[in-house]
DNA sequence: CACCAAAAAGTTAACGTTAACATTTTCACT
DNA sequence: AGTGAAAATGTTAACGTTAACTTTTTGGTG
């Protein structure tokens, strides 16, 4: 059975085109190497024959596979870092590259035996959606010396490059937007996965420092929800937030799908917002404008964050070290009318 | 720099190992042809070496890749076909399979040239979602010899296989319900996308001969919106049909999301859902039974499908010519509260 | 028209692995 | 101990391409 793009090598282009395969190779890939006339043979050759390049050959040879290998958690729920890779996506593209989209699970516990099976593909760089925290996943990667920009978080210790933000950080900024907005006795309703915990964090200290924490925040009992984050949770989130502090006059849910269900399950209970209570999310999803209220949140630049990785990658592969390895995006609070 | 795994190769490791660079491999890939002593040895050199296996080189000595590329519309979007990729994915990897995920656009026009970046990474197999029309990227697939699958479509004629349900069908089906469930001015908001617009078609084609069709759908007006389709389109949608058709009493919204969209707009007009209007969306979203009313829609058995493709390629991989080659999984309509 | 640098094309070998075939070792059984 | 089949291991070459180097051609110059 002909495999290989139909069974067509670069030998059998060269062949048409009367050419050596080092000529028909440059006729392709260096084309200004090649005379005009010469060019004008191989591309009728490769067009004739259906010749398909194999990259595995020119990879295994050239050690440059013109691929990039992404991480992310999970590409089944609509998660804001979706946008990002969105994003990202496209630059490299555009710069010639292949994005190859593994997925790494909310289970840790899989990232040792993922990323030798993404290195096994000698990809020209990697991109990890959130730090990578194993050991030996670590080690292999810094062994491998392929060049790996961990995004959508914030460490002082990245593996090689980093692009993110302080998901801390934004949690302590809503906690102190909503003290502005007078805002006496918040919560949060969050979920156990890393980045949502840091925002919750973050959130619950600033709330507590200004005095503004409810009865949940004070216990130091969380509304903890299992990811991947929903609607659903945002309702029984806020049922169980009155239940046990029915003073609650704002909430922040950790990402605006959980902010949307809030927002529902406030306009079944005949709470009006945001008079009775603020309501915060993260992420702004593209429906956050058009929620009723619409959701006031937090936005991240998803385009910066392609960008500035897809430059740091590129670079790197060419050899050029960036200046900045460690790169802070932000993010600004999008104020609307929930809260 | 060393690339390549810290430039590592089996090589090293055989002769860590003290055994030939052949017997190696075969201490990784067919441990039983290897003696128990051996196989140690050589599993230990590889720990102890940091090996990691080129895949390039596997793959193009043995014209297996274990690679399987997946095309999608779009990762970005919460879309209703992320939960059988997911589910795809994780039976593949399973299998010894990796997935590649490439985005394939909305816009068609870049068909051949994705189809091309695919081949030339000489996937194992190739799942598209939805099916590809291009005549080049037809004959291209055709060409490779490489295994297809098209998912989440209906035709009598794919390129090769076929796992999907009759999008025309769904429509069908919904307003044969809404007719049972005595509505009778009944509308749509639906996208231009492909799929999108077939179900749309049933659904009109159905209503109209049930004679429930409203004011739009006789007049062959579409509440057309744009993908992706989202919730601001659920509501703006919601806000036509009732301008141009105030006796509206039910809506079929192609997606979820534009579904809980017009639940919200019905909410805020004060119309009861479902007593003044029925909703119903499609792809049971993970989000559609919480939804207030909960949302009646279609729900199709995405691992069902995940199932079907990922063992519809192994074996056709495995040179087992599969029995039924275009498969129907059907779908379902999930009632629920909303109509 | 001889000369020479630049442009174009060609040759050789190698990237890291495994298929295919060849050889050696093991060991049960005479 | 000798036999032979099975098990274990080894040798060679090849997958399709490109890096590095070499040779040939081109065309402007004195």
């Amino acid at each position: 059975m002909p495999r290989s793009g139909g069974g067509v090598t670069l030998t059998d282009v060269a062949r048409q085109a009367g050419v050596s395969v080092m000529t028909a190779s440059r006729a392709l890939n260096q084309p200004h190497l090649v005379s005009e006339t010469t060019r004008k043979q191989v591309l009728e050759a490769v067009a004739h024959s259906g010749y398909v390049p194999n990259l595995h050959a020119a990879g295994l040879r050239s050690q440059r596979t013109r691929m990039i290998a992404m991480m992310v958690p999970s590409i089944a729920s609509g998660s804001a870092f979706l946008l990002a890779v969105h994003a990202m996506t496209e630059m490299l593209v555009e710069a010639g590259y292949q994005v190859m989209l593994s997925e790494r699970g909310y289970d840790r516990s899989r990232d040792d035996t993922v990323i030798d099976s993404v290195i096994a593909r000698r990809p020209d760089g990697i991109v990890l959606t959130g730090l990578m925290e194993s050991p030996l996943a670590r080690q292999r990667l810094l062994a491998s010396g392929i060049p790996v920009v961990e995004t959508w978080e914030m460490t002082d210790t990245p593996i090689d490059m980093l692009v993110g933000f302080s998901h801390y950080e934004v949690g302590r900024a809503i906690a102190r937007y909503l003290h502005e907005q007078g805002r006496r006795h918040v919560a949060s309703i969050a979920a156990s996965e890393n980045r949502t915990a840091a925002r919750f964090q973050g959130f619950a200290d600033e709330a507590l420092r200004l005095g503004i924490a409810g009865r949940h925040l004070q216990a130091g009992t969380s509304l903890v929800i299992d990811p991947p984050s929903q609607l659903g949770h945002g309702r029984a989130g806020l049922a169980r937030a009155l239940e046990g502090d029915p003073d609650v006059d704002a909430i922040f849910s950790s990402t605006d799908m959980i902010a949307l269900g809030t927002l529902m399950e406030a306009q079944l209970r005949g709470l009006r917002v945001p008079e009775d209570l603020a309501v915060v999310g993260f992420g702004d999803f593209d429906f956050a404008c058009n929620t009723a209220p619409a959701l006031t949140t937090v936005r991240v630049d998803h385009e910066d964050i392609g960008r500035r990785t897809a430059t740091l990658l590129i670079n790197r592969i060419e050899g050029i070290e960036p200046e900045h390895r460690i790169q802070d995006v932000g993010f600004s609070l999008i104020q609307r009318q929930s809260g």
